[in-house]
RNA sequence: GCGCCCUUAGCUCAACUGGAUAGAGCAUCAGACUUCGGAUCUGAGGGUUGGGGGUUCGACUCCCUCAGGGCGCACCA
C-alpha cells in the first residue's frame, strides 16, 4: 500500500514538474481521526516549490489520481499532512489474507537469510543465574526470534570463560567447603563464594570420592566439578524459559588454536601495539579510543579485552554478516575496544551491534536487593519462575524498553500474577477459543462461507485495521531491535478485542453475521497466536 | 573529574525513531450485559514531559547547560 501510494504520489509532483530526489515516506498517524497513513511530504518539499505547505499540498492531491478501491478519501490537514482514508474493503482484504496466511502471516523477507549470530547470557558458570541475567536472557532471544521470523539465519551463541581467575576462586570455594565436610578445620575467606550451592557441590563429590581429595588442587576435580553441575544447572533454566543455544563458545578455544596470539602479532606487524613497562599495549587512540590499552600484562597474562577481539574477529570470519552483542549495562565500557580492534584489523565494525540493556532493579519489602553471586546476595531465576511461571517472566522482561531502569519488586509481582498484563493478552486468546468451541457446538463450521462485507461496525473495523498493521510491527520491532513495541502491540490487539466482544455477540440466529464474525475472531485469534510465538509465550486455548 | 544510560500522571512504564489533542497498566472514584469466559468492558479525576536556553513549519524525541539517579572509568572479567 505504502508502495502504490508512492508511486501515485511521485507522478503527481511529476504532473507539476517536481519530480526528482523527493521520495514520500509514510507514517501511520497516532489519532484514527488522521487517516490510516499520512505524508509529510508537503511540508517537506514545501521550501523546493517555492509555496507554503498547506498550497502545496492541495496542488499535489488536485493532481492525484488513486483507486478508489482502496482509498475513500484523501484530506490536506494541520500543517500540510495528505492523510489517506482507506476503504473498508481494503481492510476486509487483508483479513481475508490473515485468514489466507494463517501462522505465516506477518513473516516477511527482510533478512534474506543473512547469517546473523545472536550472542547473549554469557554469563561465566560461577553460580545460578539470577534475574538480573533473565532480561538478557529473554531478551537476545527474544531479538533472536524476531529475526528468525523476518528471515533471518539467526544463531543463538553463549560465549564463556572457564578460566580465569574467579574461576579459581570457584573452584577453591569448593575446595575449601569438601574439605570442611570431611571434618578439616578451615577458614573460608569473604570474597569467597558464599551460596549454597557451593556446599552442595562439595557435598556431591565427598559422596563420591570420601576423603579421598584431601590434597586435590583447587583447579582440578573441583572446579571442573562446580563447573560442570552449574552449567548443567544454568541451561536447564534456560530450558524452562524456552531458550536454547546453538552454539557454546569456550574462551580457551582461542589461546588453544592460537587466535589471541594471532592478534597480537598482526598488531605488532601494524605497529598499533608496543611494549611499555613490561606490558603490551594496543594504540586505542587512533581508532577514537580515549586512550591506549594494555592487551597483555607485565605477568605475561592477556587482559579481557585481547581474547574479546580475538573473539569477535572469529564472528566476522565465520561469516556472520550480522553480529549482535546483548550486553549489560556494567558491560558499556569493554565494547568500543573491541570495535576499535576489529578497525585495527581491517574488519568492518558496523556488522557489530551491541545492545545493552540496563539493570533490573529487584525491591523486596521495600528495600532495593544489591546483587552479588560471590556474596551470593541475589534472587534466582529459577525461584522467580517458580513463582510467577515463565510467561509472565518473559513478559515482564519484554514489555519494557531495555532503556530503562527496570523496577522488579518481588512482592508485588508474586500478588500481581494472577493481573499480570500478560494474562490479559492470554485470556483474549483464550477466549476467542472458547467461542469458537462454543459456535462449533451449535454446529457452525468455522470454515463455512463468509462475507466479510458484513463486518461493519467501529468495533471491528477498528479491529481489523489493527490486525493489519501486523506485519509493519514485526518489520519494524525487528529492524530496530525492540520487542517491547510488538508486547504494546499485541496489548492493543487484545483489547480490540475485548472492546469488540462487549459491543456484539458473534454466535447469533444471523447465519451470515455469524460466519463473519467467526471469520474475525480467527484473524484475531491467529495475529495474537503469532505475536505471542515471536515473545516466546503461550497461547491457552483455555486458561 | 570523565564516559554511557535514565528523569513523562500518585506508582510502573509507552509514545511508530522529528509530527497533529503526550497514551497504557496499577491505584482511587463511579458504573455495565439474567445467552459466546467478569482474568472483561464503560466513564471520571490526575501532566509546565526534572529546570533553563537553542535548532525549525513542528521537539518527550536533536544540540548546549544545570540538577538528581543508575552503571562504568585497572596490567579485574
Amino acid at each position: 500500500m505504502k508502495q502504490y501510494l508512492a508511486g501515485r504520489l511521485t507522478a503527481s509532483l511529476k504532473a507539476l514538474g517536481l519530480g526528482g530526489g523527493i521520495t514520500p515516506t509514510f507514517e501511520k498517524p497516532r489519532s484514527t481521526a488522521h487517516g490510516d497513513l499520512t505524508t509529510n511530504i508537503a511540508m517537506v518539499a514545501a521550501k523546493q516549490a517555492g509555496t507554503n505547505p498547506r498550497q502545496f499540498a492541495q496542488q499535489i492531491v488536485e493532481k492525484l489520481q488513486i483507486d478508489a478501491t482502496l482509498v475513500d478519501r484523501v484530506e490536506i490537514a494541520g500543517p500540510g499532512f495528505i492523510n489517506f482514508h482507506f476503504t473498508d474493503k481494503f481492510f476486509r482484504e487483508r483479513l481475508r489474507e490473515i485468514l489466507l496466511k494463517k501462522n505465516e502471516f506477518g513473516r516477511l523477507d527482510a533478512g534474506h537469510r543473512r547469517k546473523t549470530q545472536v550472542e547473549f547470557v554469557s554469563a561465566n558458570p560461577t553460580g545460578p543465574l539470577t534475574v538480573g541475567h533473565g532480561r538478557g536472557a529473554v531478551f537476545g532471544d527474544t531479538v533472536a526470534r524476531l529475526l528468525e521470523w523476518t528471515n533471518y539465519d539467526v544463531t543463538r551463541e553463549y560465549y564463556f570463560n572457564n578460566a580465569g581467575r574467579q574461576m579459581r576462586i570457584l573452584g577453591d570455594s569448593v575446595r575449601l567447603r569438601y574439605l570442611e565436610l570431611i571434618g578439616e578445620k578451615i577458614e573460608f575467606p569473604e570474597d569467597y563464594y558464599q551460596g549454597e550451592y557451593i556446599k552442595e557441590i562439595a557435598q556431591h563429590l565427598r559422596d563420591q570420592f570420601a576423603d579421598a581429595l584431601r590434597s586435590e588442587p583447587a583447579e582440578g576435580k573441583f572446579k571442573q566439578q562446580a563447573e560442570q553441575e552449574i552449567f548443567d544447572d544454568i541451561k536447564k533454566t534456560l530450558r524452562r524459559l524456552g531458550i536454547a543455544h546453538d552454539v557454546y563458545y569456550n574462551e580457551n578455544t582461542l589461546y588453544e588454536t592460537g587466535k589471541v596470539k594471532e592478534v597480537i602479532e598482526e598488531f605488532r606487524k601494524r605497529e598499533l601495539a608496543y611494549d611499555l613497562d613490561g606490558a603490551i599495549w594496543f594504540k586505542a587512540t587512533i581508532f577514537g579510543g580515549d586512550k591506549d590499552k594494555v592487551i597483555v600484562k607485565s605477568t605475561g597474562e592477556p587482559t579481557y579485552r585481547l581474547p574479546d577481539i580475538a573473539y569477535h574477529r572469529e564472528k566476522l570470519r565465520r561469516g556472520f554478516d550480522l553480529v549482535i552483542d546483548v550486553l549489560g549495562a556494567d558491560h558499556v565500557a569493554t565494547y568500543p575496544d573491541v570495535l576499535a580492534g576489529l578497525k585495527a584489523l581491517d574488519y568492518d565494525p558496523s556488522k557489530i551491534k551491541v545492545l545493552i540493556h540496563q539493570f533490573v532493579t529487584i525491591v523486596q519489602n521495600g528495600e532495593v536487593v544489591k546483587m552479588s553471586t560471590r556474596k551470593a546476595n541475589y534472587v534466582t531465576l529459577d525461584e522467580l519462575i517458580d513463582e510467577v511461571g515463565v510467561d509472565v517472566v518473559r513478559y515482564f522482561f519484554l514489555m519494557r524498553s531495555i532503556g530503562s531502569h527496570l523496577n522488579f519488586d518481588l512482592g508485588l509481582a508474586k500478588e500481581q500474577s494472577e493481573q499480570n498484563p500478560v494474562y490479559y493478552l492470554q485470556y483474549a486468546h483464550a477466549r476467542i477459543a472458547s467461542i469458537i468451541r462454543h459456535a462449533e457446538s451449535q454446529g457452525i463450521d468455522r470454515n463455512a462461507f463468509h462475507d466479510l462485507s458484513l463486518l461493519s461496525q467501529p468495533e471491528e473495523l477498528s479491529l481489523m485495521k489493527l490486525l493489519t498493521q501486523f506485519p509493519d510491527m514485526v518489520e519494524s520491532c525487528a529492524a530496530t531491535f525492540e520487542p517491547h513495541r510488538l508486547a504494546e502491540y499485541l496489548h492493543d490487539v487484545a483489547g480490540g478485542f475485548h472492546k469488540f466482544y462487549h459491543a456484539h455477540r458473534v454466535v447469533t440466529e444471523d447465519r451470515n453475521l455469524t460466519a463473519a464474525r467467526m471469520a474475525l475472531c480467527i484473524g484475531v485469534k491467529t495475529v495474537l497466536s503469532n505475536g505471542f510465538s515471536i515473545l516466546g509465550i503461550q497461547a491457552p486455548e483455555k486458561m
